[in-house]
DNA sequence: TCACTAATGCAAGCGTCACTTGCTTTTATA
DNA sequence: TATAAAAGCAAGTGACGCTTGCATTAGTGA
């Protein structure tokens, strides 16, 4: 019933006459919309923010919207992961301390924004197929590469192996999200130090050097 | 605006003629309304279930509900307050390790139920000032609670000082919620024991074992 | 350049649901 | 037993997500 092509992949090609447009028009109206959404998302939460706002301020009907996108959450779906979708980068920096605090303080400088606590919202409290499909793939990908930190750190020496790397990786994005969701609190600037260094070396070894 | 008391606190008291009626009935509508509202989290997510399903479960009329509740959220924190308010043990088990097993796997059990999952929900995705106030006396009192624990590791010459007490603690339940909410999968059995080995030995201590 | 049709606009409407209001009825409680 | 708080009842409001049928605009292939 909901047919949802956020990407412009022509599913039905079964028959013959099915075909698509994806010059022009529709790429400026798709783009029009989620700047809109984005724009609007800056200012306030995803269950404030009426689909009627966003097509007048993307200057486009309301009827496009939910011919492109299906539903409300699949539209801020969409628009949310565009925006995460740049940054991460996952540098080699030399020690998996640096890495993680590299990656940790990306993440906190992103859930900061309000673009940031939007995506975090609505991954917790969506309740969409699209939402669903999008968890599976989001965190998969997360969680891999976050591997990819920890298999440096083995091949470097500085652990044994690498099998705690999602857990770790749960705990510092999931200590983030938690305060941010659960408690509406604020994250300090030096977050990710702490978290890492909590994670790294655990309440021992932290607490016995002061 | 809103005037809500869910206890039965008579806060216009001053004049001589506001008069508050606690007995019986109240009492009765209010046990019943927050039962219906319990039963029905146990089988459906907050955002699925309407006033008028309550209300004609509860033996209520609507209007009753916004009478004494003001909003739908309002009465979901209720309810779940109310749920959650229960259990927590923490008793000394004789070391740190099993103080927070015993915690984590009580919070973690609790987050399995369907009325965890809506509390972890609600206190996500709440808009209402009420869950706002909520959120900070909630987890005010838990964090004072968690550090009790550590303070009587501390007694016991386990760790040095508790000053990483709440953010160990907010690692620890963070992660449970991330599980819950965000990735929306499950927590094994022995999470628990994972996490707390994880946040007090941290990776090295942990990943050089094996 | 022109015909074809996908993509969008437009207008009207549907259904649900949170929440309100004025009035009547029930029932604690002094 | 009288008073008024608490609950019932009925009707309604307004917002909003979402749909539909038809007219209009504009890519695209010929």
């Amino acid at each position: 019933m909901k047919e949802i092509q956020s990407n412009c992949t022509p599913k039905n090609a079964q028959e013959s006459t099915a075909q698509t447009r994806p010059g022009g028009r529709t790429a400026r109206t798709r783009r029009a919309v989620l700047d809109a959404a984005a724009r609007l998302l800056a200012e306030a939460s995803p269950a404030d923010i009426t689909c009627a706002q966003i097509a007048a301020l993307a200057g486009v009907n309301e009827t496009t919207i939910y011919r492109k996108w299906g539903t409300k959450e699949a539209l801020f779906t969409d628009a949310l992961l565009t925006l995460s979708a740049e940054p991460l980068v996952m540098i080699d920096t030399g020690s998996l301390r640096t890495d993680l605090i590299q990656v940790v303080s990306g993440v906190a400088d992103f859930l900061r924004t309000p673009a940031g606590f939007s995506l975090a919202y609505m991954g917790a409290a969506g309740e969409d197929e699209t939402t669903g499909e999008l968890r599976k793939t989001f965190w998969a990908d997360r969680f891999a590469k976050a591997k990819v930190i920890f298999e440096r750190a083995v091949a470097r020496g500085e652990i044994n192996s690498a099998k705690h790397a999602t857990l770790a990786y749960e705990a510092l994005i999931g200590t983030l999200h938690f305060r941010i969701l659960a408690q509406r609190s604020t994250l300090e600037d030096d977050i990710a130090e702490q978290l890492v260094d909590l994670i790294l070396c655990g309440v021992f070894g932290v607490a016995h050097r002061s």
